[in-house]
DNA sequence: CGGGGCATGTTGACCCTGTCAACATACACA
DNA sequence: TGTGTATGTTGACAGGGTCAACATGCCCCG
């Protein structure tokens, strides 16, 4: 599938075992992801990984790390090219949150599972997800200056909003949501509502 | 600690092992439940688990279904024991659902995530966590009643709320937020801006 | 251009863990 | 009192992470 041509015999083998492990997963979930099979399906030895991350764990911080970086793109995208109504627009990012995660379960999962960080505190990992909360607290500071949001720490209210998120990606991956529920609907309502909550009521 | 003086040589082993695999996680984290860890700490075998569970699966099921009626027995008593003003108890409920989390944290974890599942969808666990929906529901169809909360489904409101309470208790354990905010003005700014969002505005 | 040294792989070995099968034993009930 | 079932125990195995010893190819200095 990628484009492991690097130079022949190693080449670019790091990147490729993240890749690999991070495709891995999507495919058979993080219990099928297993050091020797990975560096099996990349025709290395089982040791070869070792080479590139002192243990398991490295690598899936590193695949952990790439799904951030992946999903931070994503609502850059999506709160740059939107024409919408403000509001919309921040409603809108929020969506895309929750469908990336519904997208890539087993990498969503694993982003936040402790099973990555297990030991140390894995600064690498705190860094990817501490930049998207500080991309939401940029865009949510804007739509406070617009008056659309409710004035006051726009850190705290990031944190509501990405437990909101975050609450309704985890519950949606790990099925305790009927499968019946309209999961769009679900999205739509769910985003509205953290929204209206942090509506900037002042005027009133 | 626990009082194993039931019968003698075997007692009810069963339950003793969802109690020590409960107390080993909360200890040491999940990675440190080992069948044979176990065994060891009951003074029993290796083997001897598999006298009441058919794997390691199923022995988690049993201590997440046991997590999920103690959160349920904990929020049921928080809803009626409150005098205070209607929404303020609602408010309440969450607050102790994140409580709850921040106090079992490995318990926690366990309760929602897939590596328990794993193969089949355990029907316990998924009765157990539907139980606490229920009971959600229930609280929000009475408040809707006294006009507090926006009518409409309230399984769908139920899920907005659970949505929000169960991120943010996973953000905080696994430690995505600042450890300098102070945990109990987020916990309460959560719910209430969550409840905030669900308030009937139709006297407006 | 040639050799040494580092980066990158490969293998063998070890230990931990889950799990099954064969074997042991105690308690219940006829 | 005997025997059968429930409950434990042991031995054995496979899968998987990881380290140490060993191999090899590539790059750079002299």
């Amino acid at each position: 599938m990628a484009e492991r041509a690097r130079t022949y015999h190693h080449g670019d083998l790091r990147a490729s075992l993240v890749e690999e492990a991070a495709a891995m997963i999507s495919e058979g979930g993080a219990a099928s992801v297993t050091m020797r099979a990975i560096g099996s399906r990349l025709g290395v030895s089982r040791g070869a990984p070792y080479r590139h991350f002192p243990d398991k764990t490295a690598l899936l911080v590193a695949v952990a790390v790439a799904g951030f970086r992946r999903l931070n793109r994503r609502l850059g995208a999506s709160a740059t090219g939107a024409s919408a109504s403000s509001v919309e627009q921040l409603r809108r990012m929020g969506e895309q949150y929750v469908r990336f995660a519904l997208e890539h379960p087993a990498h969503y999962r694993l982003m936040y599972g402790k099973e990555a960080l297990e030991r140390q505190d894995q600064p690498e990992l705190r860094k990817a997800a501490g930049a998207l909360l500080e991309n939401l607290v940029d865009v949510i500071r804007i739509h406070q200056q617009r008056g659309e949001i409710e004035a006051g720490d726009p850190r705290a209210q990031a944190y509501v909003a990405w437990s909101t998120v975050h609450g309704l990606a985890s519950l949606l991956i790990e099925r305790q949501i009927d499968p019946n529920v309209d999961v769009d609907d679900l999205i739509r309502q769910t985003t509205q509502t953290i929204l209206d909550g942090m509506r900037d009521r002042s005027p009133d």
